[in-house]
DNA sequence: CCTCCACCGGAAAGCCGGGTCA
DNA sequence: TGACCCGGCTTTCCGGTGGAGG
């Protein structure tokens, strides 16, 4: 017997997804729901640049996913088009300053864009910035650079900005303006205040989407993305729900309902449901978490596992005491330092911040006053978080020794 | 009502790596 | 290059404390 084509196959089973991409962070939709008024106003302020003229820089705020960089592009493509009907020079370059992160990096990059050819490092700073000026200057135009991300740039010394802001000084037929996106409201306080004042003649702020808002985005993106009928009934509102009331982000309500399909196709199940999206909820927090722990300090692991060893030993609540204790022979097995008491009792308060433990201060009275805590977390999949590290691998092998040895102290 | 446990948590100082400036 | 500074991490020291048991 001969088996068809395995793409094929999975293909054929596909019945949930047309276009997944369009679920994803990167896709620029048509059309911005409840995005008008900013389109607007960034349009307004762009208007110039097509008769000729230098428009104001703009700087852009809004939380993560209220759709400032969708928004600008959209506007951007907008005016890219119209300004070739009228046979107008006026172009945008978008840079993401945390991919492009130094001041060569962004020079070097516009140069490139410009069509000049520079090496992605080595010549000197001024170098490429004169090549930029030369090329922008070359011809009777407008750029439009939008810096996405800009905060992350001005953490690494705020030279590019400051010579970007003005060079328009230096060039005699073509205009630059600028726009900054950001979702740091502080980042203002890092800036020359030159740089802020030239940066900012514009401000535009994105405010967050509410649940109505949401659902309109994503029955937008639904429509393009599933196949008739497989969403059921109340999923959109729920997902929409779920996002609003965390900060009402797009890209989480969006990452929602396609985690939640995602779940529902590897199931091979025809249609999405409301438990889908429970279950996906659930899946982002255990990404989540697992990601947080990923990055935990080495002593904070350590700590950690303690307690997932100790929660293994059937114990559900455990006080610092106990802790510290396990904590210093799992710190001796991975030949690590042992820190003072003092010391983890923080590490075990920051835990507590994190939202990976609950811990309360109690008093035993005759035995002590001492913080009492439980692990809050989904105990596989941290302990292979932390195990992952391959200092850590030895732990795997004294695991069943610690429990039966040196736990039994505590009952 | 007093004691005293087992730790909490503030203060201060030391250590260390990285960055700055003359 | 070395002197110096900064900020994050850690230790040392220590006063403080809620309440079970006496």
């Amino acid at each position: 017997m001969i088996d068809s084509n395995i793409f094929e196959k999975m293909l054929r089973k596909n019945r949930i997804f047309k276009n997944r991409d369009v679920l994803r962070h990167s896709y620029t939709p048509e059309y911005l729901p409840h995005r008008k008024e900013q389109i607007e106003s960034i349009a307004s302020i762009l208007l110039p640049a097509l008769s000729g003229e230098t428009p104001s820089n703009i700087l852009i705020y809004g939380k993560t996913g209220t759709g400032k960089t969708a928004t600008v592009k959209f506007v951007g493509k907008q005016l890219e088009e119209a300004s070739r009907k009228m046979n107008v020079h006026c172009y945008v370059h978008y840079l993401n300053c945390e991919i492009i992160d130094t001041q060569y990096r962004v020079l070097a990059t516009l140069a490139k864009a410009l069509g000049r050819n520079v090496p992605m490092t080595g010549w000197p700073t001024d170098q490429v910035y004169e090549e930029v000026r030369e090329a922008i200057d070359g011809k009777d135009q407008t750029v439009i650079i939008v810096l996405d991300e800009i905060d992350k740039l001005v953490k690494k010394g705020d030279d590019v900005l400051y010579n970007l802001s003005r060079i328009n000084s230096e060039l005699k037929n073509a205009r630059v303006s600028l726009i900054g996106i950001t979702n740091d409201l502080k980042f203002k306080n890092f800036l020359d205040p030159r740089v802020l004042s030239s940066l900012s003649e514009e401000e535009i702020v994105f405010p967050p989407y509410n649940a109505t808002q949401l659902e309109d985005i994503l029955a937008q993106r639904a429509e393009l993305a599933f196949h008739d009928g497989v969403l059921d009934e109340g999923v959109i509102p729920y997902c929409a729900a779920l996002a609003a009331h965390e900060h009402g982000d797009a890209r989480k309500a969006l990452d929602l309902l396609r985690i939640s399909a995602e779940i529902a196709e590897s199931r091979e199940e025809e249609k999405v449901t409301k438990e889908h999206v429970r279950e996906a909820v659930k899946k982002m927090e255990r990404d989540n978490i697992v990601e947080v722990v990923r990055t935990l300090p080495n002593q904070s692991k350590i700590v950690l596992y303690s307690m997932i060893l100790l929660h293994k030993n059937g114990k559900r609540k455990f006080i610092t005491g106990e802790v510290y204790a396990v904590y210093k022979t799992l710190c001796k097995k991975v030949g690590m330092d042992v820190l003072t008491q003092r010391r983890v009792s923080d590490l075990l308060s920051e835990l507590d911040m994190l939202g990976i433990i609950n811990s309360i201060i109690i008093s035993k009275g005759r035995y002590g006053r001492t913080r009492e805590m439980r692990l809050d977390v989904p105990m596989d999949a941290v302990k292979e978080a932390i195990l992952d590290d391959y200092r850590f691998e030895v732990l795997r092998d004294y695991e069943d020794r610690l429990l039966s040895s040196s736990l039994d102290m505590f009952d």
